[in-house]
DNA sequence: CTTGTATTATGCTATATAGCACTTTAAACT
DNA sequence: AGTTTAAAGTGCTATATAGCATAATACAAG
């Protein structure tokens, strides 16, 4: 095939297999023990090692020898990749992703990176995404921990918004039991006893704990819960409108509606509105996240921060730690999320 | 400083220095010949050629000598940078623009292309952020021109939002004159005579084509510009509030507000909804963008379509072409957009 | 005017050799 | 036992030289 293969190639070749056959192990003879061994001259196993250094394949240090490179010890991109799966409604364009999004790609650069979103492992024609990448930060769902276990062979990777099944890898999420459970506390204060509930995706632990924050807000003030009084929805704007048509279609309303997150509470308040039902007079509304437009709709939204910037900075300094090899103190760190009250919860209405 | 400088570092930052000084412009002289010039021997002289290859600096063609790296035949890193000023509210998460980064992510990723959103030339802690991209899609603005220029010098260049000064850059913007023209219409259709106007920043093409459509379809039907009705707002939610209050303040109140956003037009309905003045039913209201909320709130919101597929679809295309060094055959695409009736318009009341 | 051949220039491979700078190790010397 | 010195091993720089493969050019022959 080839005419005539450079010796340096041959050598090269050589070295190459003998890594992958572990003949070699950790460090490489030395250049003129080699070019002995093989029966070439110093100066051409000099060439072939010298190429293998700019493959990043081995490493040398002067006067120590020659090594074979971990994969870590890869050439840095300095980029790091954002992953969001697909699959999720309108992507990094949906208000709480781009959020996410906006407050990664500043983190970033505060750490002298640049963010690239990705929602595909495959779609880049030459070669592997990943090797564009120092590390990923990885929006994490148990549909998409395949993935995130592919990049973990490669990268280090954080998770954000869930934990993964896998512990090994590092975290940050929000404490969405306790916000929920304190959005809860806010509407009994409020005098609300009928309380509704729109789930998020219950695949999720975000998901999970929201819903037992719920369950355990109830249980806190000797309520029940009233399985009619929840509602599975799916995050979307849609989900909040046939919610809502939901609780209206049952014989006794609830007073109030606490929703997994505010496009639900959005699309929850648009229906009432359709069906004459006024906010926060004859039910009150709650959301979580506090996207853009929460504070912005009227009547503006009471609903739970999402604490959008400590997780990008966490996110972000943890991944870094673990790029530099450095270890962790917390490898699961969760952040509290605040209320914010605004305009759509109000007390209770007697009559219902 | 340093102890002593290898000769083929000499070497190389000679040639380096000459290629700057166009000392050489195309070819260098042969290898032996530089050899015998610098007073090196060969091999010296071809040690420092190599490393300027490995570099990009230069390039060898056998039987035919070295020359000079274009520029345009860097190697490619098929990512596409995407530049938004940093002076952008809320920059990449802001309703409009995360529809724009969406669609241009998407888009990208179908021509083989991650994109890297970036906000700001200098953030990169080693060496130029320009070197991770192939090319740059950036949404232009005056305050922004010198950064376009600077990109130009570097990469292909493909400006969105508006066109740039620099008729040489390739744009694709929307259409903003027919846009507004065609609001008017809608306004007019429904008997509106009295149009306020409020403005996003005036300083670029997307905010004079929107104020000159405004002017033309006021003149279309006779009507004369009365300045007062007329404000000059920033594009921000805020200046939505801001703007409405001033409308409120006129002896003769508009019947009917034009926005240049949607985050605007928001803006107004919120202080609108505080005053007690019903929409549509005692005001009129018309946005731009179509941003995601802008169908989900109550009442629903009028306004135009911003093309964004349409944008991100001719942009990437045309920047590929760029990329390839192929020729375009519209430097500049105007795409229009489509009014979307939806209900913050209603016939102007007879009182005002 | 074409054709074939020789020359020349190019970069590429390969080898041999000499010395440098630095670190580790071993030996020798207090 | 501790210190000093020497030797060996490492990768790095530098040079000289010989020949290869290819392409362009020049030149002579037909």
């Amino acid at each position: 095939m080839s005419k005539k293969t450079p010796k340096y190639l041959l050598v090269e070749k050589y070295i190459k297999k003998s890594i992958k056959n572990k003949t070699i192990t950790d460090k490489l003879p030395g250049e003129r023990t080699l070019a002995k061994e093989l029966g070439f001259s110093y100066m051409t196993i000099r060439k072939a090692i010298d190429n293998l250094v700019a493959q990043g394949i081995i490493y040398k240090i002067p006067t120590k020898g020659t090594f074979i490179s971990d994969r870590r010890k890869r050439k840095r991109t300095n980029n790091i990749g954002y992953f969001l799966d697909s699959s999720i409604e309108s992507g990094v364009s949906s208000p709480y992703y781009s959020m996410i999004f906006h407050a990664l790609e500043k983190e970033a650069a505060n750490h002298g990176y640049s963010l690239v979103y990705f929602s595909d492992l495959n779609h880049s024609n030459n070669g592997d995404i990943l090797d564009k990448f120092d590390g990923v930060i990885a929006s994490c769902f148990p549909r998409v921990e395949n993935t995130i276990q592919q990049i973990k062979q490669q990268l280090p990777v954080v998770v954000i918004d869930n934990a993964s099944s896998d512990k090994t890898i590092p975290s940050v999420i929000i404490d969405n039991f306790n916000a929920v459970l304190d959005s809860l506390d806010h509407l009994y204060q409020l005098d609300h006893r009928r309380i509704a509930f729109m789930t998020g995706l219950e695949d999720s632990d975000v998901g999970k704990n929201r819903c037992a924050g719920f369950q355990s807000g109830l249980n806190r003030y000797g309520l029940e819960l009233d399985e009619n009084l929840v509602y599975r929805g799916n995050y979307s704007f849609k989900s909040g409108l046939d919610g809502a048509s939901y609780f209206l279609s049952l014989a006794e309303h609830p007073t109030a509606i606490l929703c997994a997150n505010d496009s639900m509470a959005l699309g929850a308040m648009r229906r009432l509105h359709h069906e004459g039902i006024k906010v926060p007079e004859d039910m009150s509304i709650l959301g979580f996240d506090d996207i853009e437009v929460a504070s912005q709709i009227v009547p503006a939204l009471t609903t739970v921060k999402a604490p959008i910037n400590e997780i990008a900075n966490t996110a972000v300094s943890m991944l870094e730690q673990l790029i530099k090899g450095e270890p962790l103190d917390n490898k699961h760190v969760a952040l509290s999320a605040e209320l914010v009250v605004r305009q759509t919860c109000a007390k209770a209405s007697t009559i219902v």
